[in-house]
DNA sequence: GTCTATACAGAGATAGAC
DNA sequence: GTCTATCTCTGTATAGAC
């Protein structure tokens, strides 16, 4: 993952700026030169095209932390701490938007996703397959230690994951029009919490009673 | 609400699909009256501007049917039917999907969500709001009655729209493909379900067993 | 690497004939 | 109400001086 400096890091992060709050297509070129403070054909030294600096953004959207949601790790290692987890999931999203460039990201991909085939694959295999996926694996193995009762997994990490991404998309929303997000950032914890005591297994098995 | 006839509503017709594939900026007024079979000229004996077909368009979202998915049914007069109220509620949203229109204007209102803030204001307060709010009120009443469990019904609104939502937009991304959108269509039904079994109340009061 | 100048295409919108 | 023709503006991109 190579990092851009200098000048080439200003009109990147501009242009991010720009097509996040307005679209790629409603963004100028001279736009993006004049909030830097240089001729709108000195860009073309640092980028071919106006495409070419698109192409850069879903390049870096691969490697943000929004498809990172489990930190890299492995379901198997941290499925048994319960609760435990989907209370860190949650609140890897409710960090997330915390996060400026997270956030410019996350609203750039929701801008683009409709006209842009190569960000809807993006968003399907490497956002919602890949974390859906290892929420299910997850699951599952709740399952199998009888931790939670059991179902359809991947049924189960739709669920658990929908209201997440739809709490993100209304911050996002709400921080587009510089309102409050703070009752809206308790929602992550509330789910997690919510959902666990909904799906974990409440008394020790009937065989022991009788 | 006024219903446009002829070429008028042909132009109509023409802009919310293109308007909902490419975006609002990305469509030409040459593309739409290319699409029909006119001049780009003779749109503007129909309409002013661009711009007053993009008005024309978000006055119609709000007297489609994203905003009533309660049909106009108050919630004091469908509360008592407890799973079948949100079985129902559900099955109106997948219906939304089956429905070329309606899928249009929410890919419409999610492409340009980001970049028009009369558009936010109408997504908050005649989508989310409108039908959180009814949700609530129904959970309250539920709650009443002893049906639910007791807990914060905005909340638990917030946990059965989000998921509806998200499932809408994923079917909507797909059919941006042409991929299959049955497996996902499942979903809603299965939601449904799946929180009524989590929130109702399951025994027999305690009190009448001893 | 940035500047000025400019090429060239495509946008929205208007005028006037039919 | 639609056509052809045209105006004006703004967009991306390039050339060449410094």
């Amino acid at each position: 993952m190579k990092k851009f400096t200098g000048t080439k890091l200003k009109i990147f992060e501009t242009a991010l700026k720009l097509f996040a709050q307005q679209g790629y297509k409603a963004t100028t070129m001279r736009q993006i030169a004049k909030e830097i403070g240089i001729q709108q054909s000195a860009i073309y030294n640092h980028f071919k095209s106006k495409e070419a600096i698109l192409d850069a953004i879903i390049e870096q959207l691969s490697h943000s932390y929004l498809i990172n949601v489990f930190e890299n790790k492995e379901p198997q290692d941290v499925y048994k701490k319960g609760r435990g987890v989907l209370k860190n999931i949650a609140n890897i999203f409710k960090l997330m938007t915390y996060d400026t460039k997270t956030d410019l990201l996350f609203r750039f991909l929701m801008q683009e996703l409709f006209n842009n085939s190569k960000l809807r694959v993006f968003y399907n295999e490497d956002f919602y397959q890949k974390n859906v996926k290892k929420l299910s694996a997850i699951f599952f193995m709740m399952m199998q230690d009888e931790m939670i009762e059991s179902m359809d997994p991947l049924f189960l990490a739709n669920e658990f994951f929908s209201p997440l991404f739809f709490y993100q998309l209304q911050i996002t929303r709400l921080k587009a029009d510089n309102q409050s997000t703070s009752a809206a950032a308790t929602l992550f914890e509330k789910h997690a919490e919510f959902f666990w005591e909904k799906i974990k297994i409440k008394e020790p098995k009937q065989e022991t009673l009788f």
